[in-house]
DNA sequence: ATGAAAGCGCTAACAA
DNA sequence: TTGTTAGCGCTTTCAT
């Protein structure tokens, strides 16, 4: 009874609704909408009035049919369940909002054909441009993408063929720089634990500078204390601590374990020390993202920070440029790592004055207070 | 030269360009693809050979339009860098492609605000429902969701008010369970931790199951043992570092902690060993969630499992049932938690014989095998 | 067994 | 300063 202006709600408003009630055409009220043209103050104030009584929202789909644009973009990552994508993911969707886009989020679970099918999803819907985190760099489909004039933008993901905008962190270098640092320390038998590069720069890039930080610092690379380990991939923790717990039965421990990232420390942590190992004293652990986590491990791991967040937005930023026809400073964005001293690492003797202390609130701690 | 088929690309392949190219009408093109009323054998197999050739995907865009219905759902959490949001979604992505759905997440980063805004965009995106995750009981955006006949499905939230088909915990009932497994090693000082409550149920009925536990196991309800902070809402594990830190100073230690969630426990357990308390030793930790980190902090944590992902599953089966109209089995669902026991509770007088063993690779462990 | 045409809600070119 | 109208790509009645 009173409620009988609810009962026929399917139809939603539309923008003939409000022409109507205001008394003026379609195209005046969407141009008094979108100020796409100059409108009489008072028409476009009654506009505004009688859209806002009428509760109207312009229909995306309707507008993505007639721009062919939507103002959303496709982001794809391999697993929103881990913390480094998930920070990451984060600084694209405020930045994404703050410039007007929506980002559909898509996962690939390091599935390319999974990418690939996520990949047609939001084709057909139309995003006004993609961005593809870390995975496999398997770039066909990406060329077609760009051969369709789409716009993609790569984040720890190095297109080699040919150019795509990426946001990146040098990779090589930061890992070599933890090498450095633990050499530094006086450890010479450091061992490496990653899985397979299978196609992913980032990986490959990783080992590489774990080798080279080695022979930097005249140390000899030995095969044996690097574990390349498939079951590593996904199911980083839990898998890290399996893969662990066989090495380090065998002769030869060395002093030192550097991750290829900080889930895989962290299992390699809880393996060790069920092993009855003491971290730091008896072996240092490195890992590699700063997780938020990662500080509040036992003993806080000391790591090599990425800026998720900077690396986020960085993403978008540049995607919306391209989409909206600016012309970019730079292809691509090289961004700052940071070597992230915490608890566990020791000098190779666990002498206490090469201790590495907890640096809990130092001030490049992204994770402080939700900032970066 | 030899691209030039590629030059101008811009203008993708419609419906009109199969039709052209195999000699029928649009009409034909489209009932044969998606098989709505009869096209002859030959002609049906004709269409689909040149729209595999001209690679032609129909615009969901367009579609859209005309069906009013996009087969994608809308999702909103609070934050997927949370790792409990981050593996509910990953079950909600998973069945929602197996059904041909799209997910289109948002986060509100705990905002009623943002919520809002956020439903806004997703309306005029024209999702076909919506899921809300967690997040607070301002519900009066979800009444006009059902007013304007739109589907909605809560998860982790109940609507008190009216009728939402939801996706539960009997939380009230899980803390109690803990707080009762606490009572059972002997602990009489058992601390809570939490954030207010502020018209959330869930973290209110944890309060409530607290309390109704101490009384069950003949405990008395002591204020000064629960803590209740602001600061814990978002970035727990740092801000129960600080929090707790305080707290600890305090006379009249508590035997036990029990946190709201498995964050905060995380920054629990940190600050307790900085402050040179052993756990389980000294003190007792229990959190809430069963997240997949929980299982590798040191000690590794005694907690509440809930079924995330088969949460994020039943929510969406739920709501594409909604919305093809089918009638549902119930229109709510609570689904079991279970006491995961690992290291960090002990008796309150730390024997041996009390204390709760690791069970590392329990079979109810959730996160085992990434399965669930 | 198939085609023609209307129309979903919006924007923009063209008129006035 | 504003209105009229075509058309974005698709599905679906209504014809045939």
């Amino acid at each position: 009874m009173t409620n009988n202006k609810r009962i026929r709600n399917k139809r939603s408003i539309t923008i003939r609704d409000v022409a109507r009630q205001a008394g003026v055409s379609v195209s005046t009220v969407s141009n008094a909408l979108n100020k796409k043209r100059y409108v009489k103050e008072d028409t476009t104030r009654k506009i505004r009035e009688i859209a806002e009584k009428l509760n109207y929202e312009p229909s995306m789909i309707a507008r993505g049919l007639r721009l062919r644009s939507t103002r959303s973009i496709g982001v794809i990552v391999p697993d929103i369940s881990n913390p480094f994508f998930a920070e990451m993911v984060r600084g694209m969707e405020n930045t994404a909002r703050k410039m007007g886009f929506t980002v559909l989020l898509c996962c690939t679970y390091y599935d390319v054909e999974e990418e690939q099918r996520q990949l047609g999803l939001l084709k057909n819907k139309w995003v006004d441009g993609f961005i593809f985190v870390s995975g496999y760099n398997t770039d066909d489909h990406i060329r077609d993408l760009i051969d369709q004039r789409l716009h993609v933008v790569a984040v720890d993901r190095e297109i080699t063929d040919f150019e795509v905008p990426s946001v990146l962190i040098d990779n090589k270098e930061a890992a070599k720089t933890a090498v450095s640092y633990l050499a530094s320390l006086g450890h010479k038998m450091i061992a490496y634990l990653t899985f397979p590069s299978t196609n992913m720069k980032t990986v490959e890039d990783r080992l590489k500078g774990y080798k080279e930080g080695l022979y930097d610092n005249g140390l000899e690379f030995n095969q044996e204390l690097v574990i390349i380990d498939e079951s590593l991939r996904t199911n980083e923790m839990r898998e890290s601590y399996q893969v662990v717990s066989e090495f380090m039965r065998k002769a030869n421990h060395p002093t030192a374990i550097f991750a290829m990232d900080d889930l895989i420390a962290i299992g390699l942590l809880k393996a060790l020390k069920d092993m009855g190992f003491r971290v730091p004293q008896d072996i240092s652990v490195m890992g590699f993202d700063n997780i938020a986590i990662s500080a509040f491990t036992d003993p806080p791991l000391t790591t090599i920070k990425q800026p998720k967040k900077r690396m986020g937005e960085a993403a978008i930023q540049l995607l919306i440029d391209l989409i909206e026809r600016k012309k970019l400073d730079s292809k691509k964005l090289i961004l700052p790592t940071e070597l992230i001293i915490r608890g566990s690492v020791a000098g190779v003797r666990g002498s206490e004055e090469s201790r590495a202390r907890l640096q809990f609130y130092s001030s490049e701690d992204e994770n402080r207070r939700g900032r970066d």
